[in-house]
DNA sequence: CCTACCAGTAACATTTATTGTTACAGTATG
DNA sequence: CATACTGTAACAATAAATGTTACTGGTAGG
């Protein structure tokens, strides 16, 4: 599993605990204990998808633009690791009946357990996400 | 995901439509298009485990020792992935609330998320892909 | 017994994917 | 116009996956 996805959800929930000003790539590389390039990137596609908004220049960063408990963790999956789960099959034997045909009976298999997974993962939101980390607290 | 997964479920296929006579990691590492040892590698797990046979020497190899029906996609992925959905998050920041929690929030989650991939492969036996292999012929 | 064949496994090499880093352009602020 | 940010591309470093070689030991058949 990707960890852009974690990244992805870690950041939101940092924005999401942040809700009256704007957090830096900084702020949030540094609680996430990554580089900054990579906070933005991933943040960059957040955004693309309307969950953030930012700001360039002094005083700028990154803000939640939704109700935290409209965006759940499927949404996030598909941006940063739709197909994640899809093996990557070596080229197989066409000669040979299982060579040539296993590929397609995986990628129908693993299909459906993305798309169950997804059945999952739309139970939680950041608000969920929130929740926890402060029921830990 | 790991591909020692699908080759597993690979090699297991290939067994079963040669259920007469033992298969050598040359045989199905062709059908496959890896190389022999990694076969062997994946396959000495699934013997540790009593899913397959083998035998050495002129005339050895390996074949399946159950029931085509018995061995389902969740008792493979056990073998060779558990825990790969398990994101792999770097060290983050203790002194910040989101980055203390955060780790153990998504472990749980990811944990749930797993068991229910699990309900979800085990609807497939090999007996079930191998079905599905046949009607793609 | 000797040879050929095959699994089992460790050690190492290669390739590929992920992650980190630097650099710089563009934008907002004061 | 100096400073503080995002946005992104290009490149470097690291880690993970995969391939390869080499060797051990079991087995069958001449």
């Amino acid at each position: 599993m990707n960890s852009d996805f974690t990244l992805a959800i870690h950041s939101l929930a940092f924005l999401a605990l942040q809700p009256d000003r704007m957090s830096t790539s900084i702020d949030i590389s540094e609680s996430a204990g990554v580089h900054p390039v990579r906070i933005r990137k991933v943040l960059s596609l957040l955004k693309k998808h309307r969950f953030i908004q930012s700001k360039e220049g002094t005083g700028g960063g990154f803000i939640f633009s939704l109700d935290l408990s409209e965006v759940n963790l499927w949404h996030i999956y598909q941006l940063t690791s739709e197909g994640a789960l899809q093996p990557k099959c070596p080229e197989s034997n066409n000669q040979c009946i299982v060579g040539s045909n296993m590929q397609k009976v995986l990628f129908t298999i693993f299909l459906g357990a993305e798309e169950h997974l997804g059945d999952y993962l739309k139970n939680y939101t950041i608000k969920d996400v929130v929740d926890l980390i402060n029921q830990k607290q």
